[in-house]
DNA sequence: TTGCAAAATACGAACGGTCGTGCTAAAAAT
DNA sequence: ATTTTTAGCACGACCGTTCGTATTTTGCAA
């Protein structure tokens, strides 16, 4: 459901209809609708990690592992009725403060560090040049994945798929060795 | 405010209160809370156009045109409070159904196609490779933007403007002769 | 230029709903 | 027997929308 309407579009009326529990009676297990926002987003985390990262890191560092990377998050964006939850999110909370944000970001920034600690793997098995700078690969790719994303989602556009691959390959054609 | 905290978020009654009008006074000019959407669209449409087409093809055609487009673009991300509204409007529309997400599709692809016909004039001027795709130029010209976007907008990150440099200075490595 | 009907614009009040969130008590699990 | 879980009910607030009605602006005939 959040990641079909958003996390503010969520009530907790309908919610509980979904679960077939009382409004109150599924309330009471967040005591608040915030803390129910930061609950989806924590499940969609470990989700992510299980169905994302964990797989890839399973894989042989250096382009592999990147490609496994990049596949397992199109499957992942494309598994969920509404899409990726955390693109979802954070255009949603952009222009919000409070704690929701606030874990939204801290969830960001741990998905680019997974990317640059890839890249500095990618670098030390001879894959990557040794003298690109890891942020700007963790930039470029990210970059890349939003655009599919876009394409895919909004527009629904067949060709995504096909744009980007070649989107990867230039990028691969460009960072490796 | 459409921008900063989404179409659907807007309500009429703060609309109003904003405006300094009644609820049913505003109301009144757009018969529903759907033709609001879409005039807010159509609004931004058209400042997007002259703010960030127009001036772009006042430019010669060629690459210079191009990242005028591109600077064009994310001076207009960061003109509006909230940023860009057709962002935070694709991804609040992607999945519903309905006329304001008509309209905003009808938008996107009227901006895919200005990327198109501006890398095809690209090629006409000899800047650009002659047997480029020009439909990928566009997926990978609009991916570095929204990735801009995305790390602009919700990391804050001070390191956004020169990771985009060097990602347009790459893509204009593969596109540009 | 004036007079006047028609249209546009604005308002206040109210409608049925839904929102998030408290209470209290019953039911269930430990 | 005590803690946890659930339900019922109510609350004040706000939602989009409708209605009836003033006020203002407009278009046109005299």
């Amino acid at each position: 459901m959040a990641s079909e309407i958003g996390l503010e579009a969520i009530t907790i009326g309908t919610l509980a209809d979904e679960t077939g529990m009382s409004k109150s009676g599924l309330f009471a297990h967040f005591k608040s609708k915030e803390n129910l926002q930061i609950e989806i987003l924590a499940y969609a985390g470990s989700s992510f990690t299980a169905k994302v990262v964990t797989p890839a890191l399973k894989t042989t560092a250096g382009i592999p592992r990147i490609s496994a990377l990049v596949e397992n998050w199109t499957n992942w964006s494309g598994a969920l009725p509404g899409g990726c939850i955390f693109v979802t999110a954070s255009t949603e909370f952009s222009d919000r403060h409070g704690k929701v944000r606030d874990y939204l970001l801290k969830q960001q920034e741990n998905w680019i560090n997974c990317l640059r600690r890839i890249a500095e793997s990618g670098i030390r098995t001879g894959d990557l040049k040794p003298d690109i700078d890891v942020d700007q690969f963790a930039y470029d790719l990210y970059s890349m994945l939003l655009g599919f994303y876009h394409y895919y989602k909004l527009l629904n556009d067949a060709r995504s798929d096909n744009h980007q691959k070649k989107s990867f390959a230039r990028l691969l054609e460009h960072y490796s060795l």
